[in-house]
DNA sequence: CTTGACCTTCCAGTTACTGGAAGCATTATG
DNA sequence: CATAATGCTTCCAGTAACTGGAAGGTCAAG
């Protein structure tokens, strides 16, 4: 398969699969005139790859999760302290964003949003 | 005032101040040694830029913030405008966090965590 | 045989800093 | 007063995960 085809199959960008095998997630084969040529393993690897960057999870933990997938021999304690610390992770940021929200709310719903200089955004941002 | 002091001050690090100035958000005068030297009306913008960081502007959005905030004829609309598509955002952040979060919950919830091999999170990760 | 689609590599840019090196300036200590 | 410890300066590189674009080789169709 050549990364064009590959490409559709994964639903990821061709530049994001070179990528990949530039960072060493992957190591597909060369034909003779130098084009890839993804073998269904690889396939296999780009699409968990996609599915755990869709759940967030960061390159190097999909390292991890890849080299655990591909350990037989792994502890599923492993795998899940790698997606627990993640969800954690995420928890947090949501609860800063809800934050950042509640703020953000509250100061657009105040601001008039006509003509007038008049800004409680503004203002907000000012306050010492 | 020095860079430490008004670092002290606003609690953003010097580099960071010192980056602000790079990019144009502040111009400190400067002392016959070459030090920086932060009037009042700096660390006035400085804390206007820290909380609008806070709030989670980006770096140009404080740019077009602090326009608006020292131009008297200035129109809310326009604050009003860059805040609310701040907003949405962020909404659509927490909203996809969020789904990650639920699959995720789902996935760790499943996992046994033990040393055995077997693994619903690698499962869900490879399944096609 | 040429055109167009597809492939290659390499370089630069993105966001908002952060760490570190090399080297002045100032201040505190013995 | 010499020296040592801060504090300041600039500049360079690195971070995360791609993405865009240039320059150029390859392949299938007409």
């Amino acid at each position: 398969m050549n990364i064009g085809e590959i490409s559709e199959r994964t639903g990821l960008p061709a530049k994001t699969i070179r990528y990949y095998e530039d960072i060493g997630l992957i190591s597909p084969m060369r034909d003779a005139n130098g084009y890839r040529n993804f073998a269904e393993n690889d396939a296999h690897k780009l699409a968990f790859l996609g599915r755990a960057r869709t759940l967030g999870f960061s390159i190097e933990d999909c390292r991890t999760l890849l080299a655990l997938y591909e350990d037989q021999s792994r502890a599923s304690a492993d795998v899940k302290h790698v997606a627990t610390e993640h969800l954690r992770q995420i928890e947090d940021k949501i609860a800063q964003l809800e934050s950042m929200r509640q703020t953000l709310r509250h100061l657009v719903s105040a601001c008039a949003g006509d003509n007038r200089p008049d800004c409680p955004i503004l203002s907000d941002l000012a306050k010492s």
